[in-house]
RNA sequence: UGGGGGAUCGUCUAGCGGUAGGACGCCGGCCUUUGGAGCCGGCUACCUAGGUUCGAUUCCUAGUCCCCCAGCCA
């Protein structure tokens, strides 16, 4: 095989495909992405949005619905309806009018339940949740039949009714299916299709006191949307004979396809959302849209574009086997992303003065630099050059190990955009040792350039001129774990593993002028150092930018395998 | 342990009885006014054992290992 079909094929696609050829659904291709409404999205739901949407745009006809799935009034806030939908349309998916609601099926899915239980196919339980437990069996040994199993169809039917009806407290009575308790699949030993809650639905307020549960309204739902291939992740595979008995015992008028694949796992990252919102409760991160969280919302306040995380969910794959993505592959994405579209601009984050002895003091020149290599149409800009300048503490060396080509004593380096310059002296802090600014020359006939000079150093380093330089944060970013999630034992609290280097703030950043002002949400390169995004907390004196990946850095992996000195 | 799934380079992923391919990563080299980008080359894989076959990663059998299920969560 030479090239791959356009967006990747997987088992899935070539099921879709498939059934459309063979006709079935009439060559209807109905997906949808069902968020319950009780979190934040995050990179593994990208994946399945990415797919859902992703083939139902590529099949003619085909649609995607946005369903929110909120059966459940005790976890489920507005608050993240609004916000799901945020997300969704930032990845650049789109539902047209096909936004639904589980809590508008409650009356059909009522209907529905009543159809089961004239059917004799469900029946009123009133055994309390731990002996419902009991009852249930084991792994190995089957399930008893409940004691209240057999009463009459009548009776079912009018204690569903005062279920309804709020005629008993939480707890007191379930409505299951009628299966059978002896089945090898735990999930079809008469499941709970609605349990009584009294609580309040953000969206149908004190209508309803019973709530259907996931096993019931899912395929229902997809049934009543016409879904034609119901993707989901692997943890439901057993739990399709259930979905399958419920769309035909309920009398529904369409059968979906329930097809299963492998949820999303990320090394270094936090995915559960029971994590996430742990992380968030407790205030170990800013928030939901904190720069290290793989939520969609942190992603994107770290600067990572749509495109890289669609382009990333391409480069993954769909399987069903248990994987664990490497984090390198989604840096790498966000690289390719952002190598692009990013204008680059000089930003020093540690300054190191430096100051041109052969100078003119009061001189200032503005010179031509690339706005982006890789794009010729952004052109270029004029940054002002002076006698005092600012450049990376890590770019300068006493005493330079091997293979350090930058600046040293006695040794020579282009300022980038500008001229040769060569360190002659070393200021000290007499107290402590450290040093506090350098004394270098400067070559007039090595401007950057200009057609004559062609002497040629080991490297190019950034800068920024003191006077015009603006003063800016720049917040650095690390994983937020220091191991794999699924290395961390589960009888140990994980937030033990909680890397507290995973935010680096830096405050004495100088970076050249042209940022004044910049929007959150801007994309630029710093040369030499990384991708960074505005952020929002920036301010008109001060901006405020966040890593959002590093470059490649040949250098730290060359130091790094050096003997130690 | 009953049931349901899954095992291909370090990591993802292709393969659909005919030379095991791609991407990330890693290692070299070229190029370079970003130690960036780009370009070139290299590295490493079919869980095990039998069987069917001219030929098996693919089909069959028996194992091994991993994941999921005993919520009135989804």
């Amino acid at each position: 095989m030479e090239t791959l079909p356009p967006s990747h094929s997987n088992f899935i696609r070539e099921r879709v495909a498939a059934d459309r050829a063979a006709g079935k659904h009439g060559g209807l291709v109905v997906t949808r992405f069902p968020p319950e409404p009780n979190g934040h999205l995050h990179i593994g739901h990208a994946k399945s949005i990415c797919l859902n949407f992703g083939i139902a745009n590529e099949s003619p006809g085909g649609i995607c619905h946005l369903r929110l799935d909120d059966t459940n009034p005790t976890t489920e806030d507005p608050e993240y309806v609004e916000a799901i939908q945020e997300d969704i349309r930032w990845l650049g998916f789109d539902w047209h009018d096909k936004l639904f609601y589980a809590s508008d099926y409650f009356e059909r899915l009522y209907a529905f339940a009543v159809t089961l239980i004239k059917k004799d196919k469900a029946y009123v339980d009133s055994l309390s949740a731990e002996h419902m437990r009991e009852y249930r069996g084991t792994l190995t040994e089957p399930g008893r039949n409940s004691p209240f199993r057999n009463r009459s169809v009548e009776e079912n039917l009018a204690l569903f009714e005062c279920m309804r009806a709020g005629a008993f407290p939480n707890g007191a009575h379930v409505l299951r299916a009628k299966i059978d308790m002896a089945s090898p699949n735990i999930n079809l030993r008469d499941p709970v299709l609605y349990r009584i809650r009294h609580t309040a639905h953000y969206r149908t307020g004190t209508a309803w006191c019973i709530y259907p549960a996931y096993d019931f309204a899912h395929p229902l739902s997809d049934a009543m949307e016409g879904i034609t291939h119901s993707i989901c992740t692997l943890e439901f595979e057993d739990h399709r004979p259930l979905y399958d008995w419920v769309v035909t015992e309920a009398n529904a008028p369409h059968r979906p396809q329930q097809i299963e694949f492998a949820r999303l796992n990320l090394t270094f990252a936090v995915m559960s959302k029971r994590k996430l919102l742990e992380l968030v409760e407790k205030k170990l991160v800013a928030g939901w849209d904190d720069p290290r969280l793989p939520t969609l919302k942190g992603l994107r306040r770290r600067g990572v574009t749509p495109e890289a995380i669609r382009a990333f969910c391409e480069h993954i794959g769909v399987a069903k086997r248990d994987a664990v993505v490497e984090m390198q592959l989604l840096e790498h994405v966000i690289r390719e992303d952002l190598n692009k579209r990013a204008p680059r601009v000089m930003a020093v984050l540690k300054p190191l003065k430096v100051i041109l002895d052969n100078y003119p003091e009061q001189a200032v020149e503005e010179l031509d630099a690339v706005n982006n290599p890789e794009d010729p149409s952004v052109g270029i800009r004029k940054i002002p050059f002076s006698h005092t300048l600012y450049i990376e503490q890590d770019d300068f060396r006493e005493d330079p190990p091997k293979q350090f080509f930058r600046l040293a004593p006695g040794r020579e380096v282009r300022l980038r955009y500008a001229y040769i310059i060569t360190c002659v002296g070393v200021v000290k802090d007499p107290q402590t040792g450290a040093i506090t600014a350098l004394h270098c020359t400067y070559d007039q006939e090595t401007k950057s350039g200009a057609s004559q000079e062609q002497r040629k150093v080991k490297a190019t380093i950034h800068w920024v001129s003191a006077p015009h330089a603006i003063p800016a944060e720049v917040r650095l970013y690390n994983p937020l774990l220091t191991t794999d999630p699924s290395k961390i034992p589960a009888n140990q609290d994980w937030t033990t593993y909680l890397n507290p280097q995973s935010l680096e703030r830096l405050t004495e950043c100088l970076v050249e002028p042209g940022l004044r002002g910049v929007q959150p949400g801007t994309h630029v390169q710093f040369e030499r150092q990384g991708y960074f995004c505005v952020d929002p907390d920036s301010s008109a004196q001060t901006p405020v930018f966040n890593r959002t990946v590093s470059l490649k850095d040949a250098w730290a992996k060359i130091e790094k395998s050096q003997p130690p000195r």
